[in-house]
RNA sequence: GGGAUCUUAGCUCAGCUGGGAGAGCAUCUGCCCUACAAGCAGAGGGUCAUAGGUUCGAGCCCUAUAGGUCCCACCA
C-alpha cells in the first residue's frame, strides 16, 4: 500500500501549505536568462485601498493560468506585481478617516496628511497582496514595486519633464471637469454620463433698442449668471437681424450680443443658445471663436461666487430655484418642458461635474496617440477578442488633450517651480531652490499628476527605467496583458502610447480583455447594492481551485459572467473527483515500486491515444487563449474518459493481481501515466490540488516547474480508439436496455454477440473483459448466427453486430417488437436523410469529398443496421 | 446620434475557420458494488428571437425587424 491522501478533498488543508513551499523554494522568482525565452505579463496593480474582489480574482486568475503554462513550457516566465498608490480613490479614504476623528484635511496640512497617507500604505498595502495570494497567483513577489515608490517616482519625473520639453505638456487655462466634492479636476475617462429627467426653461431675452424678445431654452439656467452672449446659426432666417445686435441679461441686467455660430443647431430648441463659456465646454469654444469674455460664477464647491450678485453664496441648485421664481416673476420665462438629458458625473463619487475654467495641465495627445493606432495595423498590437479593437481606435481617433494635474496631495507632485515674486517657472527633477530670474525663494506646484500618469508607465518603470537596467532588455516588451474592458480606456491606451513615446516599442503585444463578474441576477457587484461575493469566503468554503475553476469556465473570452455558488459547487466537485482518482490509483501502487508497460491493450493504447491528443488539442486552446475550452477538454477527459471509462475497465486487471501481475502493473503504469499528463494540463487552473496529488504520486519536487506534456505522434491509435469508442457504443446501448427492462444492477447476464464481420468479431472478442465489466455480463459469446440464442432474448442492434440477452423470467415480446419497430423508424429516417444528401446532384457536386465519403459510409452502416432489426423482427 | 454585444434545453451559458444541436445546474428512474452519494448508470427536455438572402448545406455568413445589456457622443 502506497502513501495515502485523505478521504475528501479539503483544500484547506493543503493550500496555505502549498503556497508557502513554493514561495520558500523560489519558483514564482524570474531572473534574465539567455539560455530561455522570457514570457512577461505585468500586473494591473491593485489600489492600496482595495480588499480582493471579484474583478481581482478573475483577473489574476487568468494571469496566472498563462504564467503557469509558459513556465512550464520552459519560458522564464515573470509576472510583475505591484501597488497603485490611487491618488484620489485613496485620499478620499483618508479624508473619510480623518473626519471621523474629527480633523480636517486642510488643518492638518500637507507634510501631516501625507504622513497619514504613507501609515495608510504600509498598513494596507500589504492586505490586498496576501489576498491575491490565496488565489495562488504565482507572481514574482521578490519584485514588488508601487507606483510611489523610488524607481516608478523617477520614471514619472523623467516622463514629465521630457513631455514638457517636447512640448507636449502644457499649462493652461482650458475648461476642465471639476468634481465640487472632491475638489479636484478629473479627466473625461473619469465622467460617466448618466440620463437625468430634467427640465427645458425657456427665457426671453429683451433685445436692446427694442421691444421685442429673443427666446432661448436652457437645462440650466442658473448659468446664465455667466452669459456673455446668444449664439444663433448664421443661416437661421428667424435670427439674421439680431446678429450683431444686444440682448439685455435678465436679473443681471448686462448687455450681451447676439452671435452667429454653426455650432447652433436650428432645430433644437429655439434655435438660439444662451452661451456661458466659463461652464460649458461647447460654449468655451464658441466664446473663443467670438472672443468673449469667460464668466466664472461659481465657487469650488458649487456655490455661487461674487459674479453672482444677489444669489452668491447659494448652493448652485438652490440657485436655479431661485432664478428661475425670479424669472418668472419678472415675466421672463416662457415655459418649463420635462427635458431627459445627460448629465456628467464623477465615477468615484458620483456627484454631477462642473464644467469650469481653471489652470491646469495637459498632455496634448493627438501626435502621441498615432503609434498606438498604427500598432493594431502593424500587428505590433492585437487584442483578445478582437472586437475590442473598435473601442481602443474610436477613442484614440477622437482623443482629447489630457487633463493631469489634480487639486490633490497623495500622488506625484508636479515637478514645476514658481517663483512668487516675478512669477518664472522652472520644470526641473529637482527643486530649483533661487530663482534664475530674480533670486527669490521658488515654490513647487501645489498639485499632483493624475494616478494614471504613473500607472500608464507600468510596464517599464517596474523594470527600471530609464535606466537601462538587465530586467529591461531582457523582459521588456511584455507579452500579455489581462484587463477587463471597462479600463482600456483609462490605462491600456495610455500604457500604449507612453510605451511607444518613451521607449519606442509597444509596451505588449497582446491584450487579452475579459468581462465582468456579475452576481445571480445579472447586476454589477456592488458595495451599495450590498450585492458582492467576497473571493475569500468563496476559497474559505470551496477552495482557490474551485474558485479559478468557476472563474474561467462557462463563458466566452470578453463577455460578462453571472456568480452562482452551484458553479463553484460544481468546480469542487469536479476536484474530488480528480482527488478520489488519484487516491484510487495511489491505493494500488506498491511504494518504492517502478512500474514499467509490458503488453498494452487495446484500452491502454485507447486512453493513451485520447491523452495524446488531449495534449495537442488543450494546448492549442491555450495558445489561442481558449482557456475555457481548455479547461472544459480537460475536464470532460479525466471525468468520462479516464474515470468513467478506463479506470473502471482496469479494475478487473486490478483487482485480478494474483491471476495476472503483468497486466496489472501494466494498467497501473497507464493509470500513472494519464493521470500525470492530465495533472499536468490542469494544473495552470487548479494549481492547488494538482501539486499535492502530483508530489504523493511522482515524488518530485513539484509540478509548476514540471514539464508541459508534449504531443507524441506514436502515440496515436485510431485502431485502438475506434474499437474502443464501439465498445462504449455497445456498452451503452446494453445498459439502456438494462434499464429499460427493470434489471436489477447485481444481475448479470448472458450476452451473445451476433456478427458475420469477422474483424469486428475478433475486436470484440480483444474487449471482452472491458464487456464483461461494463456491460455487467457474466458471460460472452461471440458467433456468426444465432445458435443456442433463446428466441425470447432481448436484442440491441449495433452497427456491424446484434447483440441478444437471454431473459428467460422478464420477456416481453410486445415490448420488445415495439421497441425493435421504433428503432426501424428512426434507421429508417437516418436513411431517408442521408439518401436525400446523396440524391442531390449540387451535394455530390461539390461538397467536398471528405464529406460525401463520410455519408456514404453512413449509409451502409443504416442499411446494415436496418437489414439487422429486420431479420430480428421476423424472427419474433 | 454612432458603435459593440446578446437573444440556443426549466436556469446560467458554451458552440473555433458553415457539414447531423452541447455542458453545468435543475427534473425523472434505478443504484450506498471495496476511489468518489461532492458519486454511478439510464431518461426526458431545444421550429438555435423573427423575416428575408447567400450556399449543395446556415445556430454560425449577409440584410432588415423586435427586445435586452453596455460603451462612446458637444443637441444647449
Amino acid at each position: 500500500m502506497a502513501k495515502e491522501l485523505a478521504k475528501t478533498y479539503d483544500p484547506k488543508d493543503i493550500e496555505n501549505r502549498l503556497y508557502r513551499k513554493w514561495e520558500d523554494a523560489g519558483y514564482f522568482h524570474a531572473e534574465p536568462n539567455p539560455d530561455k525565452k522570457p514570457f512577461t505579463i505585468v500586473m494591473p496593480p491593485p489600489n492600496i485601498t482595495g480588499q480582493l474582489h471579484m474583478g481581482h480574482a478573475l483577473d489574476n486568475t487568468l494571469q496566472d493560468i498563462l504564467i503557469r503554462y509558459k513556465r512550464m513550457q520552459g519560458y522564464e516566465a515573470l509576472w510583475q506585481p505591484g501597488t497603485d498608490h490611487a491618488s484620489i480613490a485613496t485620499e478620499v479614504k483618508i479624508i473619510d478617516a480623518l473626519k471621523q476623528q474629527g480633523i480636517d484635511k486642510e488643518d492638518l496640512g500637507r507634510e501631516k496628511f501625507l504622513e497619514r497617507a504613507w501609515e495608510w500604505k504600509q498598513e494596507y498595502g500589504s492586505r490586498i497582496i496576501s489576498q491575491l495570494k490565496k488565489m495562488g497567483s504565482s507572481a514574482d513577489w521578490e519584485r514588488e514595486r508601487f507606483t510611489m515608490d523610488e524607481g516608478c517616482s523617477k520614471a514619472v519625473t523623467t516622463v514629465f519633464l521630457k513631455l514638457y520639453k517636447e512640448g507636449y505638456i502644457y499649462k493652461g487655462s482650458r475648461i476642465i471637469n471639476w468634481c465640487p466634492v472632491c475638489q479636484t479636476s478629473i479627466s473625461d475617462a473619469e465622467v460617466e454620463h448618466e440620463e437625468q429627467a430634467g427640465h427645458f426653461w425657456h427665457i426671453r431675452y429683451p433685445v436692446v433698442g427694442t421691444d421685442t424678445f429673443l427666446e432661448i431654452a436652457t437645462t440650466r439656467p442658473e448659468t446664465m449668471l455667466g452669459d456673455t452672449a446668444i449664439a444663433v446659426h448664421p443661416d437661421d432666417d428667424r435670427y439674421r437681424d439680431l446678429v450683431g445686435k444686444k440682448v439685455l441679461l435678465p436679473l443681471v441686467n448686462r448687455e450681451i450680443p447676439v452671435v452667429a455660430d454653426s455650432y447652433v443647431d436650428r432645430e433644437f430648441g429655439t434655435g438660439a443658445v444662451k452661451i456661458t463659456p466659463a461652464h460649458d465646454p461647447n460654449d468655451f469654444e464658441v466664446g473663443k471663436r467670438h472672443d468673449l469674455e469667460e464668466i466664472n460664477i461659481l465657487n469650488d464647491d458649487a456655490t455661487i461666487n461674487a459674479q453672482g450678485g444677489k444669489y452668491a453664496g447659494m448652493d448652485r441648485y438652490a440657485a436655479r430655484k431661485a432664478i428661475v421664481a425670479d424669472l418668472e416673476a419678472g415675466g421672463y420665462l416662457v415655459k418649463i418642458e420635462d427635458h431627459v438629458h445627460n448629465v456628467g458625473t464623477h465615477d468615484r463619487c458620483g456627484t454631477t461635474v462642473e464644467p469650469m475654467v481653471k489652470q491646469q495641465w495637459f498632455v496634448r495627445m493627438k501626435e502621441l496617440a498615432q503609434p498606438a493606432i498604427k500598432a493594431l495595423q502593424t500587428g505590433e498590437l492585437r487584442f483578445v477578442p478582437q472586437r475590442f479593437d473598435k473601442i481602443y481606435l474610436n477613442w484614440l481617433n477622437n482623443i482629447r488633450d489630457w487633463c493631469i494635474s489634480r487639486q490633490l496631495w497623495w500622488g506625484h507632485r508636479i515637478p514645476a517651480y514658481y517663483c512668487p515674486d516675478c512669477g518664472e517657472m522652472v520644470v526641473a527633477d529637482k527643486a530649483p531652490g533661487a530663482c534664475p530670474k530674480c533670486g527669490a525663494q521658488m515654490v513647487q506646484d501645489e498639485d499632483t499628476l493624475d494616478t494614471w500618469f504613473s500607472s500608464a508607465l507600468w510596464p517599464f518603470s517596474t523594470l527600471g527605467w530609464p535606466e537601462e537596467t538587465e530586467e529591461l532588455k531582457y523582459f521588456y516588451p511584455t507579452n500579455v496583458l489581462v484587463t477587463g474592458y471597462d479600463i482600456i480606456f483609462f490605462w491600456v491606451i495610455r500604457m500604449v502610447f507612453s510605451g511607444y513615446a518613451h521607449t519606442g516599442k509597444c509596451p505588449f503585444d497582446t491584450v487579452l480583455i475579459h468581462g465582468l463578474v456579475r452576481d445571480s441576477q445579472g447586476r454589477k457587484m456592488s458595495k451599495s447594492l450590498g450585492n458582492g461575493i467576497d473571493p475569500l469566503e468563496v476559497i474559505d468554503q470551496y477552495g482557490a481551485d474551485a474558485l479559478r475553476m468557476t472563474l474561467v469556465t462557462g463563458n466566452a473570452p470578453g463577455n460578462d459572467m453571472r456568480f452562482y455558488w452551484e458553479r463553484v459547487e460544481s468546480s469542487r466537485n469536479f476536484a474530488n473527483k480528480i482527488w478520489n482518482a488519484s487516491r484510487f490509483i495511489l491505493m494500488h501502487i506498491e511504494e518504492g515500486k517502478t512500474y514499467a508497460p509490458t503488453a498494452l491493450t487495446t484500452e491502454d493504447k485507447w486512453i493513451l491515444s485520447a491523452c495524446n491528443t488531449l495534449v495537442k488539442d488543450v494546448s492549442e486552446n491555450m495558445d489561442k487563449f481558449e482557456l475555457g475550452i481548455a479547461l472544459d477538454k480537460v475536464y470532460d477527459f479525466l471525468w468520462e474518459e479516464f474515470c468513467d471509462w478506463y479506470i473502471e475497465t482496469a479494475k478487473p486487471r486490478l483487482y485480478g493481481r494474483e491471476k495476472d501481475e503483468a497486466s496489472a502493473d501494466t494498467a497501473i503504469w497507464v493509470l500513472k501515466e494519464v493521470l500525470t499528463t492530465g495533472l499536468k494540463l490542469l494544473h495552470p487552473f487548479m494549481p492547488f490540488i494538482t501539486e499535492e496529488i502530483f508530489c504523493t504520486l511522482t515524488g518530485e519536487a513539484s509540478i509548476m516547474i514540471s514539464e508541459w506534456p508534449r504531443y507524441n505522434a506514436e502515440r496515436f491509435d485510431p485502431a485502438a480508439e475506434q474499437a474502443f469508442e464501439e465498445l462504449k457504443t455497445l456498452v451503452r446501448a446494453l445498459r439502456n436496455l438494462r434499464s429499460e427492462m427493470n434489471v436489477a444492477p447485481a444481475k448479470k447476464t448472458h450476452c451473445y454477440l451476433v456478427t458475420t464481420d469477422g474483424k469486428r468479431a475478433a475486436a470484440f472478442a480483444d474487449l471482452q473483459g472491458s464487456l464483461k465489466v461494463l456491460g455487467s455480463a457474466e458471460d460472452i459469446s461471440i458467433q456468426a448466427d444465432q445458435a443456442g440464442i433463446d428466441e425470447r432474448a432481448v436484442s440491441v442492434v449495433i452497427p456491424g453486430a446484434t447483440v441478444y440477452i437471454p431473459f428467460e423470467e422478464l420477456v416481453d415480446i410486445a415490448k420488445e417488437r415495439a421497441r425493435l419497430l421504433k428503432e426501424e423508424e428512426r434507421l429508417h429516417k437516418e436513411l431517408e436523410r442521408v439518401d436525400k444528401m446523396l440524391g442531390n446532384e449540387n451535394f455530390v457536386k461539390k461538397a467536398p469529398e471528405k464529406k460525401i465519403k463520410e455519408e456514404e459510409q453512413k449509409k451502409q452502416k443504416y442499411t446494415e443496421m436496418l437489414e439487422q432489426v429486420k431479420e430480428r423482427l421476423q424472427l419474433l
